[in-house]
DNA sequence: TAACCGCCCTGTAGCCACTACAGGGTCAAG
DNA sequence: CTTGACCCTGTAGTGGCTACAGGGCGGTTA
């Protein structure tokens, strides 16, 4: 059994951050000692290396608590977790795509920087004035 | 004059958000009317307009805030202007990187999934182990 | 002039996913 | 038995808004 700091430590998660997923319902609540310390058995280790996992590869915890629920139905049919992970893949997709834009805009800009005095500055001109950007953006 | 409603139009940004920049000391206070209505000036469209834009190209709110006490100094020269994009362009650059590797990682997992029943669904199995990763994430 | 309705006002609370205290209690080693 | 590292609960803060509640204003119509 472990103290919530050692379940820390192993899984690279902070303290406060167990007791949050906990408060949340994402954490199962773990038994306790005499005086009222948490201690948890290998199970919640497992979870929390999911969580964990879950959260590095950008799942939200609404996401994270479908999977967990559907991870807890063995034979079902795993169709549901692939339509999560896909879905989640494309908003990904997405993000990387707007800042791919993003940063072409970002480069324009500074490139157009010729140094000199802030009243000729390229970039607070081109900031003040959207319409000299390629295109859309933000 | 514009009112506040007009003002959010022109420059497609809702009233709430408006009069959160003020608060928070983006937007200078506008006049009012006898009956306490904002009233706008063409500059609170023209700094409004900066301000939206440069959110819409990520900048932070603290970051803006510089941009504007920059822009302000006309004769002083651009460095600081041109420091600030470019620590901006590079901070997008990495969170393109990190979203590229979690799309790799992502799509990696996805593959794996050849249907069937939770218990032995990849996608589940790669979320409870991240050595099964190729690489670093999150 | 009165009524109406859409807009405006302030202030507060909520969103996400934590993080950071304050003010106290517990556990294990020495 | 004392020390000091750890643990407890509860609350408030982060960024950048958004969404009310409960009231007031402004301009048009009757």
């Amino acid at each position: 059994m472990l103290s919530i700091g050692e379940l820390a430590q192993t899984t690279g998660c902070k303290v406060e951050t167990i007791r949050y997923y906990e408060k949340i319902g994402l954490m199962p609540e773990p038994e306790r000692t005499g005086g009222n310390q948490r201690r948890y058995a290998p199970r919640h280790r497992e979870r929390l290396h999911f969580i964990r996992h879950s959260r590095d590869l950008g799942f939200s915890i609404e996401a994270i608590r479908e999977l967990l629920a559907l991870s807890d139905q063995q034979q079902r049919d795993c169709a549901a977790v692939d339509a999560l992970a896909r879905r989640h893949r494309e908003a990904v997709q997405a993000r990387i795509e707007s800042l791919l834009t993003l940063r072409e805009e970002l480069d324009r800009m500074i490139e157009g920087c010729a140094g000199g005095d802030v009243a000729h500055c390229r970039i607070i001109e081109v900031l003040s004035d959207h319409s000299q950007c390629q295109g859309e953006h933000g």
